[in-house]
DNA sequence: GTCTATAACGAGATAGAC
DNA sequence: GTCTATCTCGTTATAGAC
């Protein structure tokens, strides 16, 4: 009962987030209303405006990318391919609901959109650095398209299969794809876990 | 001049249907509306709804799969994913504007939600009998998957380099992918508009 | 007084009456 | 083919509880 108003709100505060996080990841940007989430959050509507200003505002809240978490991406085209398949491994592993806010808006939002665009430009930057090749940028596009037609695959789409496999099993299967791509040997069925090796060919 | 009543209608229903393909493909359906369907086809928002009963029957009638005119799927796996690639280069190359309405609005409108699951469902299914490993559904969702990202990455994200990249060298750099998870020869580089050869291995 | 809940406003949408 | 009633949205103003 030793709740302080300051605590309450606190904790009212997170109860609007959890929610606009749920919803926002469910049903998209436009789909999702203010009034839901208070409604979901045991909240008024007017407050959800008071704490967090606008629902545009609530959102960038919610679908924030922590770029510092993304792992930094150099080496071997080899180590390239593995670096980008253990982050996806990892997003498989444990559905970044944050992320899928991000996702399901990008088609519609204009805002998710840049975000997500600016996400996959600096990533590719990154990977076109890395990648020797020729037509490294078309490579790294690619790479990224590959990811997120695996993550939209599974968690929004929830195609049949993808949705529950292991992502270890994912990751083996997907395994060659990303090292064909970032220019390593192609063929290279080599297991995904280990990361200190040489390009091979 | 001699345009009869039926057929000033007809014309009309083409330009709002034509409006309606742009729009949807462009937006999404939630910030669609009737309205500026109706502005940008030069009729009365009114019309939009007498001829085409609702805003959720327009989207449907403009987002249809040609269920028909996809590829039949069959062969060795390496023939599998030959076909897929195939498929995959004829839409990079023509821009389908009716399957952007879909895709565009797939994550966040629940009737196109349904249309592309049961769409990758069908796929899925065809190609499952295909390829003849333990694991061939979830080969086949991944197959789906990489499609899936690289037609969003071209059309919607509209990622720097995959944007204006040649069809042709889109597919020559993802064949290795689709060999792969077919479960053909993983690194078998062969030409893409090759379909009479067995599987190797 | 500060924090919360209720009510209302204006914009914009769909859909049905005219 | 046009017009307008009704709904719901995001948001703001107002009244009440601690």
């Amino acid at each position: 009962m030793a709740t302080s108003r300051t605590e309450q709100r606190r904790q009212t505060e997170r109860r609007i987030l959890s929610a606009a996080r749920r919803l926002f990841s469910e049903r998209g940007y436009e789909r999702t209303t203010i009034r839901a989430v208070a409604t979901e959050a045991a909240a008024d509507p007017g407050l959800v405006m008071r704490y967090f200003e606008s629902k545009e505002a609530l959102f960038s809240r919610v679908a924030r990318i922590d770029m510092d978490a993304e792992p930094s991406i150099g080496g071997s085209p080899a180590e390239v391919a593995d670096t980008l398949l253990a982050s996806l491994r990892d997003k498989l592993a444990k559905e970044p609901e944050a992320a899928l806010a991000l996702l399901r808006s990008m088609l519609t939002h204009p805002e998710a959109s840049r975000e997500v665009h600016a996400y996959v430009s600096a990533q590719q930057r990154r990977m076109t650095d890395a990648l020797p090749q020729d037509n490294a940028a078309l490579r790294a596009d690619l790479l990224g398209a590959v990811m997120l037609g695996t993550l939209l695959g599974r968690y929004l789409i929830r195609m049949e299969t993808l949705q529950d496999a292991p992502p270890e099993e994912i990751a083996a299967l997907l395994s060659p794809c990303f090292q064909a791509l970032a220019g390593g040997a192609p063929g290279d069925f080599h297991d995904t876990a280990a990361e200190d090796h040489a390009p091979p060919r």
